[in-house]
DNA sequence: TCTTTTTGGTAAAACGTTTTATCAAAAAGA
DNA sequence: TCTTTTTGATAAAACGTTTTACCAAAAAGA
């Protein structure tokens, strides 16, 4: 039963030599000599010898750990990002430290604070406004930053996203060329440039093909409320839109208490109104008659993002202050969108 | 724009004090006048000081930070609990480090020897076969560890865990009572006490009940699959076993694909057959008629965890190496286990 | 042979803290 | 007044590494 750590001048006392040298061989450096360096190695195997990190890290300034901060560790787009990235991470050496900011600035900002006591060697961050400054902060710091999820208007900080004008754009587009002709928004009311966006793709695919937006049919859903208020809240906007044969929920949550609501107000998707939800999901796929979505690339995402990161950290000197990718999503079209009958 | 990190050293500098003076007045130790305190503070503040944790870490050997090992970051079970432990943690100061073990023994391994680097203060640990050297090891070096959603069998190691035998067994039960007689199983072909102690807890309802266990009922799906091959071999299963009433899926991935097969089948729901499914899950609740699901008292679970680990970690000297949760879980009836009709 | 280069190795400083031991000056006791 | 105690502050060691600068001995050049 190992016991105790042991450290590298253990391994010296224990080999008579010195802590430089065992240090020199433990890293590959120096020059030292055959068998002194497989003595050490010996007895740092079978003492199973495990270098402070917190040593390492002081002296040399770099923690292998990167933060990752997002809205909700626990939510599915999230948790297959931290999974992705993590595996990444994982390959070059890296442990990750995540903190959820609940979309909450405080509790971002101190998140923020505190992964910058030199625990981190770079972060990925979930933007949320009011995050500029911290954000800046970290970069004037050296620390680099790969935003996820969404970035800052009129700010050079590079960023990863879905292209979520497009990705609505298109989806409403679909609606549109299935014979859709009155077709709803429902958002979350919370100032995200991920939903402008949304909103945005959703205006001009109307406008592109000639249809006129109706302030009636966009629904925005206050954002500190419990599921059935919500779910009730939804309700109540589609019971009130009567004329309505086509809805677009531009998130996952959203989505999935949209298919409660019109499943308590008893209407059958798609002949009493079409559904397209932003997010891939089980829900989505196994629920009848099958609900078109729009599926992030969140592989994609997740490693673009820990790749540019854990190259700005090993040193690469390009500017990537500009890099702003945005990933196509894929449409998945299911039954929810089915060519609209003609009454 | 507050550039460089500013070292206690610096404030000392700027204040005219020493390095020691400023440290109790951070840490509120010894005793220093108000006015010197009183300025320490301001020039502190001011330079937006945070301590360098790496420096304090190597000083006091406490790090702050917990290792969380899951099998799967990404996954709703352990996402949940993963948010949870965070916010519970954050209260005490703590971070969370995580990695997922991917029910791969090797990796497993090796996490928790990364971690060990004097890297964490504590551990919450998914348990898997083959870790309980590697565990034990862990708290002979001091290290408190708690495991959750499983333990190892004969072992002393704090563990909390929802009530697997008792929550399969009232599950099953529960279909008895509904009249069902031909109660299927699907489980997953891996070595885990969970799933033994959910098979025990089925053998157990069926035989308290009077009803013969029939090995052509259960199903062990083979772990490495892709969904589609699992979900088609889950259809086999079904398909062979036309006499089955009910049956029990013994994880909330199993379920989904059972619901798929089902689905491809074109078996109704309950009246074909009755479906119970560990785990809830959104699809559950929103998949017609309703999945009847034992939900997880993931909360609860990932509360105590947290709490016990802090407790620990804080010098508290109670010996809990007996302490062994088991939370009970609720079962969630829906109509896929309505009262069986009679043909 | 004497000088130069190479080889193999080490001492010591530094990273930024915390903490122990110490100390001078001021206050209190006598 | 002289001694003792309290107060306020600090120097220095330690935590476990990495790395620079240096050195002695051996090898190579001449």
């Amino acid at each position: 039963m190992m016991n105790k750590k042991i450290s590298i001048k253990d391994i010296a006392k224990l080999t008579n030599t010195s802590i430089t040298t065992v240090s020199f061989v433990l890293n590959g450096k120096g020059r030292i000599s055959k068998e002194i360096t497989k003595k050490i190695l010996e007895v740092a195997e079978k003492n199973g010898y495990e270098p402070n990190r917190m040593a390492v890290g002081l002296r040399t300034g770099v923690s292998k750990v990167i933060g990752l901060v997002v809205e909700n560790i626990g939510g599915p787009f999230f948790g297959e990002m931290a999974k992705v990235i993590e595996e990444e991470a994982d390959r070059e050496g890296y442990r990750i430290i995540y903190c959820s900011s609940d979309n909450n600035i405080q509790k971002g900002k101190d998140v923020i604070r505190m992964l910058s006591q030199q625990l981190v060697d770079g972060y990925i961050v979930t933007p949320m406004k009011g995050l500029e400054k911290d954000i800046q902060n970290l970069i004037a710091n050296e620390k680099p930053v790969i935003l996820i999820d969404g970035y800052f208007k009129g700010l050079d900080i590079p960023h990863v996203l879905v292209d979520n004008y497009s990705s609505a754009y298109n989806a409403v587009e679909h609606l549109i060329n299935a014979g859709y002709k009155k077709i709803g928004l429902v958002t979350a009311d919370i100032d995200l440039v991920q939903l402008d966006d949304r909103m945005q793709g959703y205006k001009d695919a109307l406008k592109t093909n000639g249809l006129k937006e109706n302030k009636k049919l966009i629904f925005k859903s206050p954002f500190h409320m419990d599921k059935s208020e919500a779910t009730n809240a939804i309700k109540n906007f589609i019971a009130q839109n009567k004329q309505m044969d086509a809805v677009f929920f531009t998130t996952n949550y959203l989505g999935i208490m949209g298919l409660q609501s019109i499943k308590e107000l008893g209407l059958t998707i798609p002949d009493d109104l079409a559904v397209v939800s932003f997010d891939d999901n089980e829900v989505f796929s196994l629920y009848p008659p099958g609900i078109t979505t729009i599926r992030q690339p969140t592989y994609e995402i997740a490693k673009s993002a820990i790749d540019l990161l854990l190259s700005q950290i090993s040193g690469d000197k390009h500017d990537i202050s500009k890099v702003k990718l945005r990933i196509p999503s894929k449409l998945i079209e299911r039954s929810s969108t089915a060519i609209k009958k003609q009454v």
